[in-house]
DNA sequence: CATATAGTATTGCCATCCGATACAGTTGCA
DNA sequence: TGCAACTGTATCGGATGGCAATACTATATG
């Protein structure tokens, strides 16, 4: 009889594939989600449910590897370098942004304002590429930032070309956040604005994330019409009228997409 | 040309903390270097030298974590989303990159052309951060991707800060490359180079990576004095004779530089 | 239709990972 | 000063969990 495990990995019982060790290394890196500064072995036993010793059997590893490193005062640890292979080696073979890469360096070009490409994720719209414009805000501009699918105009893009009840479930597991006064957390008005999204073929976003920031948002589809990313045109509101800024944009945004779909 | 690169599964013998199944894990994810398409079992057992069912063991537990995923064609692996967080993660806590990234904003607002944040890692130089400007070409665009520390102006502003051992042994070791006729390929050549930066404080690269690039690199220190990362900053020989954009940009560089590693 | 792939599933053996425990240094409060 | 609570590191016997071989279904390619 198995003890009941303490644990927060899916170790289901009875998957006879299941790498258990590997799993636990895993849970060890995304301990680091959220943390501001280096990591000791007791707190990441603690945050992954490990022992102490199976969290230094896997630092230690990790280490050997260098995934993880110990920090300059010799006190915690952090991720290092070797992690960012990984990021590139996603990036340059994830086929969706390979397509999108050029498309978007075009449509900024033309449109002279930042573009985003977006990766859905359920709850979350993951940042994977942007094409900067003039000025620039700081710390979103990190890849793989992420942010709730129902606060943004990519999200509300998404939505729009997602079954209701799909919505539903997304809308219900959201930790709404009130990044700005002007966020939308209520469910029903974003289900407005995801109605307004479909209407138009395209999301409007005003100040949302940031104050003074306002972002059109297109969806991109797979091969199956499935949504699965957006392009995020964002500029600033003491340069544009959001209808203005509407009516020149979302179609260049638009045709970016089907350039991206199509080839 | 995508060559067959080794990938490490160091199983050292006497280790007793050493978590095989954790290295097996990472080494199929490093497989994916240089990957130009998704990786069938087959292919991740050969370029990892596991057995098939050791790497149909651990892709099937990345598969249930979420960091490998099916082709679209049922046919081979590729990375997944999940990967961004970790890169997200390590950017976020890297206190480097945390100094660095609104003086670099700042930075290109002055200078008006591309800057770089890249890290010191041996023979290569890694890029983590980029403030783009206006044209810009795409692969080189994500993060994650890296150079030889011998072929680029950040590289050179580095090694010029490094005992001649060390710079010995990185030239030794690496694995020079032709990317336009004028790469500098000769390590007598990049001797020069390097002494040259560390007269001048930084490094001036002409067309090394790019034809028509002209770059200008300055070495960021640590505590210790030890150089760690470069800034690069990038800009066009169709815009800039390459002795006033030197005349220009060095100085501000240099300021940042000072600005990152007192803040 | 044969052959070579692809991904998936099962099984018995035993090496590898397991966690308790001890050790060596720092920090910090009393 | 010294104890207490932390760091990161090291050891070890036992049994869990990973190991590789092999068989399976499905799809592609000739």
């Amino acid at each position: 009889m198995p003890q009941e495990k303490p644990v927060s990995d899916p170790s289901p019982p009875g998957d006879a594939l299941f790498v258990q060790s590997l799993a636990r290394g895993m849970s060890v890196l995304e301990a680091f989600q959220g943390a501001d500064r280096a990591l000791s072995l007791t707190q990441i036993a603690t945050r992954t449910g490990l022992t102490r010793s199976a969290a230094q059997r896997i630092v230690h590893t990790f280490r050997k590897l260098g995934y993880l490193t110990l920090a300059e005062d010799g006190r915690g640890f952090r991720l290092d370098l070797p992690i960012l292979d990984l990021t590139h080696d996603y990036l340059r073979m994830n086929p969706l942004v390979r397509r999108a890469s050029p498309v978007l360096l075009e449509l900024r070009r033309n449109v002279r304002e930042r573009v985003d490409l977006s990766l859905f994720d359920g709850q979350r719209m993951v940042y994977a590429a942007r094409m900067q414009s003039k000025r620039e805000t700081f710390f979103a501009t990190l890849v793989g930032h992420s942010v709730p699918t129902a606060c943004t105009s990519g999200g509300w893009a998404v939505l729009s070309q997602l079954p209701p009840q799909e919505v539903d479930a997304i809308l219900a597991a959201t930790q709404f956040r009130q990044f700005t006064p002007r966020t939308i957390t209520d469910p029903q008005l974003i289900r407005d604005q995801i109605a307004l999204a479909r209407e138009n073929g395209h999301a409007l976003a005003l100040e949302q994330i940031l104050m003074g920031e306002i972002a059109i948002g297109v969806a991109i589809p797979d091969a199956t019409g499935r949504p699965v990313a957006a392009i995020h045109i964002v500029a600033s509101l003491s340069e544009w009228d959001p209808e203005a800024f509407r009516r020149s944009v979302a179609p260049l945004a638009a045709e970016a997409v089907r350039s991206i779909v199509s080839s």
